[in-house]
Parts: structure tokens; sequence; C-alpha cells
RNA sequence: GGGGCAGUAGUCUAGUCUGGUCUAGGAUCUGUGGUUCGGGACCGCAAGACGGGGGUUCAAAUCCUCCCUGCCCCA
């Protein structure tokens, strides 16, 4: 007993995630070293390198696809004049509780207009979209760029999830007329779907937010709703129907082919990857710690070479695999001095998806041991089939971590009928799928009853599919005219 | 936004209730010397800490107070 004690005490990293979700996921950002939460300042924290590395992939990844789809990359400044928050008036009233304001420079000098640190970048970016865009053929105007924004956040922060200052991409596009926007809209779900969905195994739901709470000066709001295993929602990536309220705002006018000036309608879309990294990790680890689908994982491949020391060709060997490998994949020899069962909990523990054992009976038979994070198991393989074994798992680990994510996400909706049967819904860490009366306004008193009751939140109604209510809203009991779904959110 | 809990070396922790024994103990990590190396090896040596300000007291890691930071629960 008591050396079964000394050995558990020695564990890097045990924690049922299922069970203590919470306690997971903190335990996990520190000793993966995912973030240094020691920084001192509230709400914002240092990324380290291995969450880093991921989120560089899923940057490229993401961006790769929005440039697929006909995007530019821009970068703006991170200030914006005062004066350019108060021209759209929901915007600024949505927005003026988080910015954070640079008011002195030097010595207490004040300066002669507040700039505000960017919270997100319509105000920035539409004033220079009306000095770029003059005609109908400069249409549709497709730009992005990845930045940090700041936002005073209440004081339940969380690294990944809720900070002060994240990492994300924004999208502005700018079109002739509702339709070419409309189909933007759909264009980044899809995107999401390829992305976030196939290449990162997340999960979601678009949903069409209420109006009571679509982003601050849109028209309409789709927003995807990804689920944490504790059963919280997450909200992903979200794509704003801003038609010309910002158009008019800012004067991004163009002339059309009929001869008239008219305003532009535009679409942001706003995919956040360090919030993105809290999925993907709180997704598919376990508790034995962190798991990565192959493409965003900070290494793919770590090599550790076996009794290394007492023979020079295990050394060699392993340089020789990780120079073939590193042509394609992120490769890693770890050499360090630890027992080769202490470097394997060690990566296991860090999520790298493959691990290639190195020792002397491997280099004498030409084979080589190979163990996958996903499945947990080690398979013997040909030295000569590698390259192609690698390959080949690849794209399985990631389409075995997307599909128990899709497994886990499929039992989540739960069908209620009442404010109780809600309740039992969403405390049981299920989405309720409900009738409600509106979702336009008149129906934020039902949504209200319901934040205040329950504590969970109307997330919207499906864009992926249309529902018909069959009965009166489980609140007031009015005729129902959406079918709505409700969800604890983080 | 409301409530609760916490802060001791890089990390985890003993000590706090009941002030003095604390010259702050241990583990791990780091550096170093040696022996090891196929699922968390071992033996030396070295270095390293009471979140910050104020207060109470002969005496504060310990009590009070404000601040900072983190965690948890609720909104």
């Amino acid at each position: 007993m008591a050396q079964e004690n000394q050995k558990e005490e020695k564990i890097t990293f045990n924690i049922d995630k299922d069970r203590n979700f919470s306690e997971w996921f903190t335990e996990i950002i520190k000793v993966a070293e995912l973030a240094d939460m020691r920084y001192n300042v509230k709400g914002f924290v240092v990324f380290q390198p291995w969450s880093v590395l991921a989120m560089e992939a899923m940057y490229d990844l993401y961006e790769r696809a929005l440039q697929r789809k006909g995007h530019n990359p821009m970068w703006f400044p991170a200030v914006i004049p005062e004066k350019n928050f108060f021209l759209e008036r929901s915007h600024v009233e949505g927005f003026a509780p988080e910015v954070f304001w640079i008011t002195e420079h030097g010595a207490s000098e004040k300066l002669e207009e507040k700039l505000a640190l960017r919270p997100t970048s319509e105000t920035a970016i539409y004033q220079m979209y009306s000095l770029w865009i003059r005609s109908y053929k400069d249409l549709p105007f497709k730009a992005y760029q990845r930045a940090q924004v700041w936002r005073h956040e209440t004081k339940a922060t969380r690294p990944f999830l809720r900070s002060r200052e994240f990492y994300w991409i924004e999208a502005h596009d700018v079109f002739a007329n509702e339709e070419g926007a409309m189909r933007q809209v759909h264009e980044d779900m899809e995107i999401a779907e390829e992305i976030l969905h196939k290449k990162f195994g997340v999960p979601f739901i678009f949903f069409k937010r209420p109006q009571w709470d679509k982003f601050a000066g849109a028209v309409n709001t789709y927003a995807a709703d990804a689920i944490m295993p504790n059963g919280k929602i997450v909200q992903q990536p979200s794509t704003h129907l801003l038609e010309q309220n910002f158009s008019k705002a800012f004067d991004v006018k163009f002339r059309d082919s009929d001869g008239n000036e008219k305003y532009a309608y535009i679409t942001c879309y706003g995919p956040c990857i360090s919030r993105m990294f809290a999925s993907v990790i709180a997704m598919h680890g376990d508790s034995k710690g962190l798991k990565f689908p192959f493409e965003i994982a900070p290494k793919q491949i770590v090599i550790v070479p076996i009794a290394a020391d007492k023979n020079n060709a295990v050394m060699k060997k392993a340089q020789e695999l990780a120079d073939l490998l590193s042509a394609n994949y992120r490769v890693e020899i770890d050499a360090s001095e630890k027992s080769p069962g202490e470097k394997f909990y060690y990566w296991e523990m860090k999520g790298v998806p493959l691990r290639i054992e190195l020792g002397p009976k491997e280099v004498k038979e030409k084979k080589l041991t190979i163990y996958r994070r996903d499945t947990n198991k080690k398979e013997a393989v040909s030295e000569k089939q590698l390259l192609k074994f690698v390959e080949s798992s690849a794209g399985e680990i990631t389409e075995n971590l997307c599909a128990s994510a899709d497994k886990y996400f499929s039992g989540i909706i739960k069908d209620a009928k009442s404010l109780d049967e809600i309740k039992s819904a969403v405390d049981s860490g299920k989405i309720a799928r409900t009738n409600f009366c509106s979702t336009e306004l008149g129906g934020a008193k039902c949504a209200e009853t319901i934040e205040k009751q329950l504590g969970a939140r109307v997330r919207g109604t499906r864009v992926d599919k249309s529902e018909k209510p069959s009965g009166k809203c489980a609140v007031c009991g009015k005729e129902a005219k959406e079918v709505v779904y409700i969800a604890n959110e983080y």
C-alpha cells in the first residue's frame, strides 16, 4: 500500500476529465505548459510554446481556407480613435463597457483624443473601406486580419476560454447586395465546418441568435455553439450580417452599374483561435493528458531512443528517421537522460499523436515500434513502411478524434416541453430543444425568465434545418413561432 | 456582477486554528558527481520560499486590515 501511494505521487497527470472537468482543464494548462497564468495582470496569460505551435497551425489552416475563398490578408492598427466608436450607435452601446482606453502618454500627459484598444475592428476597418471601395467592380471585397483584441471581460476570466486579450481572425466582407452578403454568411459557416469540425475535430451547431442577443450593430448574428465535457456551451465562430448599418455609418458606398451611388452590404466573421484551442483540448483530452488532431499537433512525431548510450547505432538511426520525417512533419527526438518509461508518460500527457520507440532491437530487425496516442496502442512497423504508415495514421487519428467527439455531441440534444423539463435537461449537461414564442424582441421576456430561473440561455434557432414548432411556448404558453435551443454557457 | 476558498523555493506541499520550538520541514524540478536505461531508477553534494502595503505585539508564515492574483460555485 505504501509503495502504491509513492507511485501515485509521481504521476504527472491523472485527472478524470468527465468527472472533474474544471480541475482537468486548469491542471492540463499548467502541466502541459500551455499557458503560464502567473503573469500579473488579471485576465492576461502568457501563451507558451506548446499552445502557440498548435495555434500557429490552426491559424495557418484557417487562413488558408479564407484565402482559398477569395480573402486577402491585411493588418490594421490596434488603436481606434474614440470618435470612430460613436459612428454606429448600437455598436458603441454594446462594446463601451468592455473597451480599454488609452488616455495618456509619458508622465500623465493627456492624449488629445482617447484611443480604444480594439475590442473588434469594424470601426477601424470600415472607414478605410470607404476610401478603398469606389465601384461595383471592386465588389465583392473580401479581407481579413489575424489579430489580438482586448475586451474587459467580467471577473470570471479563464485562460483560452475567456481572457481579456485573445487571438482571433476577423474577416470583413463587402457586397453590392443582400444576397451576396447572405451567401457569405453561409460560406463562413462552411469554412467552420471544413476547418473547426473536420480538421480540429470540434463539433458544433450554428444558431441564428435571437434578436436580443446579436452582435452589437448587426442585423442578424449566426454563431456556432460547441460543447464542453461538462455540458456547458462555448460560442465558437460567429458571422454577422451587418447589412447597411455600418456602411451608412462609415460611408462605404460604391457606384453601381446603373450609375447610382449605393451603400454596400457588409458581413463580418470572427473565428477565435485561442478559444478554439480550448475546445480542441477539452474535446479530445483524457485522463492521461492531451490528444491533438494530427495536423495541429505542436509536435506530430516524437522519437524515443532507447539504450542509446550503449549502442551508437540507435542514435544514428534516430537522427536518420528524424531527417526523413521532418521534411513533412514536426518531429522531435527526445535525447534527454530520462528513462524511457518517463518519456512515454510525458509525451502522452503532451498529446503527441505518434511516438516511435527505437532501441537496439528495432535497429537490428529494421522494425519500429510505433505508439498511437488516439488508440493507446503500439504496432510494429517495418522501417520501409514508415512514411506510408505515418501518412495513413495521420488521417486516421484526426478522423478518430473527430468521430468520438461527434459521438459525444450527437446525444446532447434533449426535447423539453416545460420549464421543468428544460431545467432537468440543462442541469444534466444537455441542450434543451423546445417550442418558444419568438426570437424577435417580443420573446426577450421569456428568455429572461429562463436566464433568471435556470441560469441557462436561449441559443437561437437552427441554421442547418428549419424546424416547425408544434404547440405552445414552454415559458409563456402563447403560440410558439420557433423551435429554440437552450443551454448553460461558459 | 454576487458568494466561497486560497496564496510558503520553478512546481506541489508541512507549518497558520492555539503568535515564540521556524535558523521555515519534505517532495519534485534545476545544477553537479556517480551508478543506471525496453512503461514513471538510485545514491551523494549544491542552490532556492512565507504575494504586496499597512497595523496589533516584547515577538508575526501564523492575528487584524486594505490591495493584488488565482481557483470554485452562482448570476
